[in-house]
DNA sequence: GCATTAACAGCCG
DNA sequence: CGGCTGTTAATGC
């Protein structure tokens, strides 16, 4: 299992770790269906998407499902809790078989520590992630479903968040809406609303994003 | 009205 | 064949 290899080619910043530290991170696979990490555990891990797909959601004591981002290859998430010393807010959910890392804490903090390109992808980061929770609050209440899908697409093709993913999205319908919270259906619809609009050209399992613009502010 | 579930045929890998 | 997609009908808020 070429974890080390895996991780290195994860992301740029992993270059910057000492074999060592490196040896001290996991790598594992987590079924369709499977649970990444859990609400209300202890954090003690930085979590990086490798490849597959992975959705960010909260439950509520009433068993009430909230689905807030998806995670694509190439995303890393957790930092947040990581750096406040809670118990973890969300749980991580894969939407198919996805390779999974996990990079402990004390390895992410002396890297925090030493490396300045570290802290710097770490500020860009959370910067991109406000952004995007900014932009959530800001147009919610005004979007229906399609406006939804069509954030939920846009986010998952931040190029800063997710570098090597390209203009194609390799996401089935369904994951869109386990994503977004709306039946495979509407998805279809919305998919074909946008796809009238010149905004994405559908094909089997995947996805062209023609004007990643207008799906931003796509209202 | 609008979204959801259920069901089915067609298509792709 | 199995999973994904496109469509329709019935049901619910």
């Amino acid at each position: 299992m070429p974890t080390l290899t895996e991780l290195s080619a994860a992301s740029r910043w992993a270059s910057a770790l000492t074999p060592k530290q490196r040896d001290k991170a996991t790598v594992r696979t987590v079924p369709k269906g499977g649970y990444v990490c859990h609400k209300g555990e202890a954090v003690s891990q930085w979590i990086g998407v490798l490849e597959g797909l992975v959705k960010i959601a909260t439950t509520s004591s009433e068993g009430k499902l909230a689905a807030f981002t998806g995670i694509a290859a190439g995303g890393w998430f957790g930092e947040g809790s990581l750096l406040k010393e809670e118990p973890r807010h969300y749980e991580a959910v894969a939407l198919r078989e996805s390779r999974i890392a996990y990079v402990p804490r004390a390895v992410f903090l002396s890297l925090l520590a030493d490396n300045t390109g570290f802290g710097r992808f770490l500020l860009v980061q959370l910067n991109e992630r406000l952004g995007l929770a900014m932009s959530i609050i800001e147009h919610q209440r005004l979007l229906g479903p399609d406006g939804r899908v069509a954030r939920c697409l846009a986010s998952l093709l931040n190029p800063t968040l997710y570098p090597e993913v390209g203009l194609t999205l390799h996401v089935s319908q369904e994951e869109i809406g386990l994503l977004v919270g709306l039946s495979r259906q509407r998805v279809n619809l919305a998919l074909r609303h946008l796809q009238e609009r010149q905004l994405l050209r559908t094909e089997h399992l995947s996805m062209t994003i023609l004007d990643l613009d207008g799906l931003r502010s796509f209202t």
